[in-house]
Parts: structure tokens; C-alpha cells; sequence
DNA sequence: AAGTGGTCTAGACCACTTT
DNA sequence: AAGTGGTCTAGACCACTTT
């Protein structure tokens, strides 16, 4: 590697040598995966103290683009933006359809007797909910984290099918008509932590976080979902007068 | 300024610090718009070299919480999530309905011959364009920051009145009939810097950035926008089976 | 000229992972 | 035990704003 100069500039230092690194890495002599050098060889390189490396690199971790992890080494993550095209949806149905062909992956499952984050107003609570939280991919990249609260009734009901299966389609199968209200809301947030690394970005992308509340006729609710959607995955269409390429707002 | 006591614990110092910051931001000690003691006084109070207090208040800066300005000061801004309730539409008409009691800011005119950011199949372009950005407040915050390309015809029918008044309305009033497609795209990203200064939020918050294109029956954009909303003044709500509060998905 | 935040150094010591 | 990133120090010098 050769040494990079770098000298008697009104740019910081720290922001010289960060750029120097987005520039490798976008020419791909630091590939996605890789393990750049270490701090001691990058400051020798660049001929500066070890903190100031460091401060770059603090940089480019804070955009996503590199990921240090103590005792290994730091590693590039360099996501160029995969742009996932999704399809978006605005009724019960063509969520259902959607999800008919996702095969969800399972992070954990468990027994509740209380639904966690539900307003007020928004339905009566059923006594027990079966608990889980997964991750739904496109093409090998997750674009979204799933925590899902389905009634304990229901869920014992075909057990095996809402372990493996996404919980709508079946729903919309076994008790469509006993379902009388279903809506979400959709807020923009920055992700936490542990969302960013399920959906493997930077730790504190831009999320849409999606409530949806599913309830039967008694106003009870039979199903409860938070949804995190990576920022890059989501895009909103809204015809407002004429014949656009979708005729409602559509949301995932 | 009692000096703080802080030691022997697995915690890093400067997160030690920057909770005690927040802590006396959330209490009032240190109050909106105050400006805090120098690194110098904090790091004599804590104990604690410069360089550390300063990493406690690069974190509170990223959160939003502090804006150091070099020279002056290290101030609070400490905006606790005003919440802005905001009114969403989705048709022309709501839109036009919703902009005729907002008076906007004017930050800048101009004059353009071709529009920067428009995507391939949305239109022919006229020959010139007036360029407005312009800011709308709510209760004297800032929520969002729009950027209008109004075809130059148009805009110089009525000049005056597009100058100072919301677009859309006046579109409606006059060249209703014309008008043949609108439609408008929303995706989710990070605040620009430029962008945050004028929202007056942190600068990478998240953000919801809507295009908006309005056609002719010829097929000609005769008005173009790029709105910035900050991320927690966008709710989105989807109605997706039953009554809900809201009769379809609605974006301002 | 004085005050304030921003950058940078050289080195110490620590926490965690791999060999 | 060796390697790697994380925290912290004490001090120097600079850029910018206010007095």
C-alpha cells in the first residue's frame, strides 16, 4: 500500500483521509467484506496519529459504509444502494396475495398476555397473543423486520402453518369474515440498533415503522404488527387527478 | 457548577457525560437556547480531559440536542419532538384546499430553462421555468422545505399572487381544466445539510421527500416540486378493511 | 486581544478476539 | 500471547467570533 500524501490543506486531515477511503472503496480496492488495514499500519500510512484515522473511520461508520469490531478488525460493508423495487398495496387483500409467495425467516417466538405497544382506542385486548418476530427478505437482502402479536386462539389453531408461513394469507383463509377492521399508520423514523443489524445497515438509516391492527367484529384485536421497512425499501405512490401507474396510494 | 462525580465504572466517560448533559437539558438546568460552559469549564468540572467532554458533545450534536458554533458557543437547541399534527390529502383538490390558509416563506426566485431532477416518461418540458424554494411552518416550526418549478407562462400570468401565495391553489382557480395528470412519489432518506438548517432539525435526520408533477392535456409538466418534510411531521394512514379514521391513505 | 470551538499529536491503558 | 479496536490524557496550535 502505498503511502497517500497529505498535507498543508485547509480540509481537515481526518476528512482528507475519509474521502481517500470512500475513493477505495468505490474503486474496489477495499471490497464489501474486506478487512481494511489496521489503525497502526493506516496511521503509519498516512503518516498521522492512530485517533486521527480513527476519526475518519468514526466517519464512514457513522454513514454505513465501514464497521469496526473490537479485537477483529474493521470491515467494509459498502452497501451501494440494491434500490429494491416493492410492491405496494392499500387493502387487506393484495397484502394477503403479497405475502402468499414470502417465506418469512424466524427470529423468536413466544407467549404474551399483553400486546406491548397498542394506543388506546384501538380495539379490546384478547387475553393471550403468541409472539413473533421475522425477517423478510428479497432476493437474499432483508428489507424488513416483522414483530408480529397473533390471538392464542387462532394461532394454536394451524400452529404449524403461522410458524412457517406469513400470518395474513392465513388469516384472509381461515377467518376472513370474522375480520372487521384492519388499518396501519406508517411513521419515518431512525432505526434502533438491533433492527439495523437484522436489516445489516448503517445503525441509524432512515426506517418507515408501520403499525397495523387487524380486529374481529366483537372489536377485539386479533392481530397486532410492527414493522420496520429499511428507508431505501419503501417508495409511495399517489395519484392525485388522472390515470398515473397506480390508481390509490399503495403501501407494503 | 457542583462538580460531578464520576468514576471506576465500565462506562466510558463520555457516555457518562453526555447522559448527565441530557439529563440537565430534560431538567431545564440548561435550557433551549441557552449556551452551555466552555470545554475548558466542562472538563475542569468533570475532571476530565478536553478531548472528552468534546466526544460527549459531538454525540448530543449528532442527536440534535447541542449545535456547537466555533468562536461563539455550544448552544441547546433542544427540540423535544414537537409532534406536529399534520393534515394529509390525496387529491388535488384536499391538496389545494389544505395550502389555501398557508403563507409560505420565500427564500428564493429564479428563473430556469430546464428542470434538474426530473425522472425519463413524466412529461414533455416547456421552454422556461420559474424557480421558487420556499419554506412552510406550523405554529412558527418549520416542517417543510419546497422547491417549485412553475412553468414561466403561467407563473408570469399571475405573477404577484404565485410570489407570495401557495401554488397549488391558485393552479386550481385558474387552470383547473388544463391540468390532466398529477401525481406525487415518496421516499425516505436522510436530511441534506442545507436542509436541516433551514427545518431547523438535526442534520442527518430522517426525512420523507415527496416529487410532485402536475401535466397538461398536451402532456406538458407545467409544474414540478420537490418537498422535504421532516420525518416526524409524516404520519401516514392506511385504511385497509372496515371504517377507519380516515377513508383512504392520506399524505399531505 | 481575548474567548471559544476544531484539529491533531504521541503515547498509555483497556476490552475483546484470535492464535 | 499477540493482535485489534476503544477510551483517555495533556497539551499544542488553529479558525472563527466577540470585545
Amino acid at each position: 500500500m502505498s503511502v497517500t500524501q497529505i498535507n498543508s490543506s485547509p480540509i481537515p486531515l481526518y476528512l482528507q483521509i475519509a474521502d481517500t477511503f470512500r475513493d477505495r472503496i468505490r474503486r474496489g480496492v477495499w471490497k464489501s467484506g474486506d478487512c481494511i488495514p489496521t489503525l497502526e499500519k493506516l496511521a503509519a500510512d498516512f503518516q498521522v496519529a492512530r485517533v486521527t484515522v480513527r476519526q475518519a473511520i468514526q466517519l464512514l461508520t457513522a454513514e454505513g459504509t465501514l464497521a469496526p469490531q473490537r479485537g477483529r478488525g474493521t470491515f467494509v460493508t459498502a452497501r451501494q444502494r440494491p434500490l429494491l423495487p416493492i410492491k405496494m398495496v392499500s387493502t387487506l387483500e393484495e397484502l394477503g396475495d403479497l405475502y402468499r409467495s414470502t417465506v418469512p425467516e424466524l427470529l423468536t417466538i413466544d407467549t404474551y398476555h399483553r400486546l406491548p405497544t397498542i394506543g388506546p382506542g384501538q380495539g379490546k385486548l384478547a387475553t393471550g397473543y403468541t409472539y413473533m418476530k421475522r425477517i423478510h427478505s428479497h432476493d437474499g437482502e432483508p428489507y424488513c423486520v416483522i414483530s408480529i402479536y397473533l390471538e392464542s386462539n387462532i394461532f394454536e389453531s394451524n400452529s404449524d402453518a403461522f410458524r412457517t408461513r406469513p400470518v395474513i394469507p392465513l388469516l384472509l383463509d381461515d377467518y376472513r369474515d370474522s375480520i372487521s377492521e384492519a388499518h396501519q399508520v406508517m411513521t419515518i423514523e431512525l432505526c434502533d440498533p438491533e433492527s439495523a443489524r437484522l436489516l445489516r445497515i448503517a445503525p441509524s438509516s432512515p426506517v418507515a415503522r408501520v403499525h397495523r391492527v387487524i380486529t374481529n367484529a366483537d372489536g377485539m384485536v386479533v392481530y397486532f404488527a410492527e414493522v420496520i421497512y429499511r428507508g431505501d425499501a419503501v417508495c409511495l405512490e399517489i395519484n392525485l387527478k388522472g390515470s398515473g401507474p397506480v390508481g390509490a396510494p399503495k403501501l407494503l
